[in-house]
DNA sequence: ATGTGC
């Protein structure tokens, strides 16, 4: 293995806005990186071992890293690996189908007072459950029984709107519903405990899921929403991990290393977890996103209309002109399919593109982008947020909660109801958005639609952390020796 | 990411 330092060196820049990486770790793998000199430069040297990891395994055909890429389980968060056949565990990831909505409203800036907002913020908070364990709220999904359940995982989206949705165009949504086959069911038992997702259905959950009311460039207010499959993606992923464990006890020891050849007994298998833990995720997000809807009318007197919903954690089958039909493992990756795409015949995108939906941190902007033909180039994907620049446990350490509570206050960004913003997912813990999708726009992906400036921000407080009382010193432990896991 | 760890 090269050394970890000296593998930058070796990234030779295309001139067409990203580097070709080529050394005998790779084999013969093409991988490119989507990155200007400078993210390059500041990428951690650990990131080289897992953009190896990426290539090894079995049919892989292309690896991309996206500009926002940072280190994640055995392959970055910000890799698309393309495979013809196996299918790999780690690059899905455990939030099986996180991803994002995006919504907009002809409701002025000015409207967003500091009162409106707080308003908003508890609204949204009284409606949907959000940190780590927490069960949903919304009215019509809490209280379901397991065959709605069932109904919901293999109906998709389309299930829900037809059932439950008030007012969202499935057109809006990535993917209508992927394919459950009947035979298949959830892996229920196993340490994983997937039922945990029955109840959880319509909340938000922790670390760095979000809703956030922003504004647009001409002074209207979107919204936009980050969160995933809840605990029963990651129970399924818990689950699939030891089943592929046990079947080449040898060689897979960590889930990050997981995959399934297109001979394993679990391949189908675990592609309908794919596919179920998916359309959880997606209905989590519609649901949500009407939750939010209903206290956007409360506050505004006015309608929130769904602009997309998009994964970013997903293996789905795609073409590709030049790799022919393959698998695109995104992990940490927005698809990014352009006019003329044969993918979007027949949908409201044809002609377009679709939009692809790119936060930023709290403190800084997020985007809507328009994919371009470009993005041929990286197998139709781009990047899906700033990217992780700082670990959890440094952030503890080396900021400040009231400078950096009061650099919000200053900013005019509300964070929950109370203005404490967590240390751990504020902006200096992120790479700057616009540098990043500057990387994106340059290499040719895709273009700028909308660009964001969050108003008010619901994120969950780490539960680990001691509340602190204000005005009182804090000694905990916590704050002083934080873990140093980056994600 | 997560019934959120050493």
């Amino acid at each position: 293995m090269r050394a970890d330092t000296a593998w930058k060196t070796l990234a030779a820049d295309s001139t067409r806005g990203w580097f070709d990486l080529r050394t005998e770790d790779l084999g013969d793998v093409p991988v490119r990186i989507f990155m200007t000199r400078r993210l390059l430069e500041d990428l951690e040297d650990g990131v080289y071992r897992q953009i190896v990891n990426a290539t090894r395994f079995p049919g892989v055909r292309m690896v991309c890293i996206t500009p926002d890429a940072h280190f994640g389980y055995g392959v970055p968060v910000g890799s698309v690996i393309i495979t013809d056949g196996s299918i790999a565990m780690g690059p899905v990831g455990y939030d099986i189908g996180c991803g994002m909505v995006s919504a907009c409203s002809d409701v002025p800036a000015s409207a967003a007072t500091p009162d409106a907002c707080l308003r908003f913020n508890r609204e949204v908070i009284a409606r949907i459950g959000m940190g780590a364990g927490e069960a949903g709220r919304t009215a019509r999904l809490s209280g379901i029984d397991r065959d709605e359940f069932q109904r919901i995982i293999r109906g998709g989206a389309e299930y829900y709107v037809a059932r439950y949705g008030e007012r969202v165009d499935r057109q809006r949504a990535e993917r209508d519903v992927l394919p459950v086959d009947d035979g298949w069911d959830v892996p229920w038992h196993g340490e994983g405990r997937p039922e945990r997702g029955v109840t959880q259905l319509g909340s938000l959950g922790g670390g760095n899921h979000f809703i956030e009311l922003q504004r647009n460039q001409e002074g209207r207010i979107f919204l936009q929403v980050h969160t995933g499959s809840r605990g029963f993606g990651h129970g399924m992923a818990t689950n699939y991990f030891q089943m592929a464990r046990d079947e080449r006890p040898a060689e897979i020891t960590h889930l990050d290393l997981g995959y399934f050849t297109p001979d394993s007994v679990h391949h189908r298998s675990y592609l309908n977890a794919v596919a179920a833990g998916a359309n959880y995720a997606i209905v989590n997000r519609l649901a949500i996103f009407e939750e939010i809807a209903a206290a956007f009318r409360t506050v505004f007197k006015a309608d929130l209309e769904l602009v997309y919903e998009i994964s970013h954690n997903l293996v789905q089958r795609e073409w590709h002109p030049e790799l022919g039909e393959v698998w695109v493992h995104r992990k940490g990756a927005t698809r990014a399919l352009p006019a003329g795409h044969p993918q979007l015949a027949g949908t409201v995108w044809e002609q377009t593109g679709h939009p692809v939906l790119i936060p930023g941190s709290n403190r800084d902007w997020s985007y809507i982008l328009r994919p371009l033909p470009g993005a041929v180039e990286s197998g139709f994907s781009v990047n899906h947020g700033a990217g992780r620049r700082m670990a959890r446990a440094q952030a503890m350490r080396a900021l400040s909660q009231d400078a950096v509570d009061r650099e919000y206050r200053a900013a005019g960004i509300l964070v929950n109801t109370d203005g404490r913003v967590p240390l751990d997912e504020s902006a200096a813990v992120y790479k700057s958005s616009r540098e990043v999708v500057q990387a994106v726009t340059h290499a040719g992906l895709a273009e700028v639609e909308h660009e964001l400036w969050p108003i008010a921000s619901v994120k969950a407080m780490d539960a680990r952390r001691p509340r602190r009382t204000r005005g009182v010193r804090d000694l905990s432990t916590s704050q002083r020796h934080g873990r140093s896991r980056s994600r």
